[in-house]
DNA sequence: GTCTATATAGGGATAGAC
DNA sequence: GTCTATCCCTATATAGAC
């Protein structure tokens, strides 16, 4: 692995880990055990490396948000493993969701782009419901649909700073994440049909 | 007004619309054209600024959970109005939300009474809900109740930096908060008996 | 590509005069 | 209570040798 990539992996472990304010660029070299000139020679700036892991998570949720031909999202376990790789790819840059105003407003260029991204899980979130109620398991009228959508959105972009307000900090990755699902999907469970409904206490049991 | 008051006043403005990271003791020093000096004369450090703030803050907002005698919680009229007063205090203190995860992991105090807040917050939003379910306006079921109530916990503490993420942030006020008590009521519209919905379709078309 | 050394800047905070 | 001056520290970033 080449010095510049390790970096973007030591610095993307260490902003998860720490936050990114209290990451300096110091401390990325120091835990590569590489000087910090030579962190310098490969990135011109802090932002720079912000900047570059962005763009690896930008290509990552935006392949999960790209309609995936073997995914007919019809049935609770599709539903479940859709949901179980957007909060993976969260999950995996969570940094960028714990600061994400001070973020934006730092870097004019990860605002833009990360409303983009916000704009089509929205969206994304819309079309799976419509669907879902073409297909009778869903019973809601559009405007209920919408405000849904918007919900499950909301919900998935901040249900890690909720959980991490409200409980602590350094409970297990995998629970937080299944925990995360479970909330979005208790939004849209009153509106299901009974067989639907079972099927995802099923689902919740078997991970929760 | 004593300048220790003004030291808070202007602090908390510049909190607001500045962000609290990109406001330093300087800054405070300079709006209010007194000497940085002057400043610790009144207090010893930034976060025993942020501090004192908080302590208003959560004067003002335990108020607000404290269930008022005045209300009886069963007209929307009554749940516009209680939302509005909480989605009030939560702008008046918005920097607090802003950065709310780096402030609780900075001030530990801080973290321990927020956690304490959000806990009254969920309670109360259940409390209410069940007892709309009693009088007969609003038709779920204890679990339903329940995931509807962390759901308005949720949105009300991220509505507005969902709202930042999405839209801009130099959008007016006013019209901001109502949009986010909007929101937080169509969490709860689906549930609600037909006349509750349509007074709540009229109060929304008033003031959105 | 990598290191050492260092420049630069800014923020938090204090000392001591008035 | 308020000011001026200043200290200390840390963070980002660069220069130049190897």
């Amino acid at each position: 692995m080449k010095t510049k990539d390790r970096i973007i992996a030591t610095a993307l472990r260490l902003f998860n880990e720490e936050g990114e304010p209290n990451v300096t660029t110091n401390h990325i070299a120091d835990e590569m055990d590489i000087s910090p000139g030579n962190l310098y020679y490969h990135y011109r700036s802090k932002d720079d490396i912000i900047w570059q892991i962005f763009l690896d998570y930008e290509k990552k949720i935006n392949q999960v948000l790209t309609p995936d031909e073997n995914l007919n999202y019809t049935s609770m376990e599709d539903m479940w493993f859709y949901l179980h790789m957007i909060f993976e790819v969260i999950s995996e840059y969570r940094f960028l969701y714990r600061n994400l105003i001070q973020l934006m407003n730092r870097i004019e260029f990860l605002k833009r782009h990360f409303r983009r991204i916000l704009a089509r899980k929205s969206q994304t979130a819309l079309n799976i419901m419509k669907h879902l109620a073409e297909i009778g398991s869903l019973n809601a009228d559009d405007e209920t649909i919408a405000s849904l959508a918007d919900q499950v959105a909301l919900t998935a972009t901040f249900w890690l700073n909720y959980s991490i307000a409200i409980y602590d900090d350094n409970f297990d990755e995998e629970k937080k994440l299944s925990h995360g699902i479970f909330q979005v999907i208790r939004i849209v469970a009153p509106f299901l049909n009974e067989e639907d409904k079972e099927n995802l206490n099923q689902l919740s049991a078997q991970y929760l």
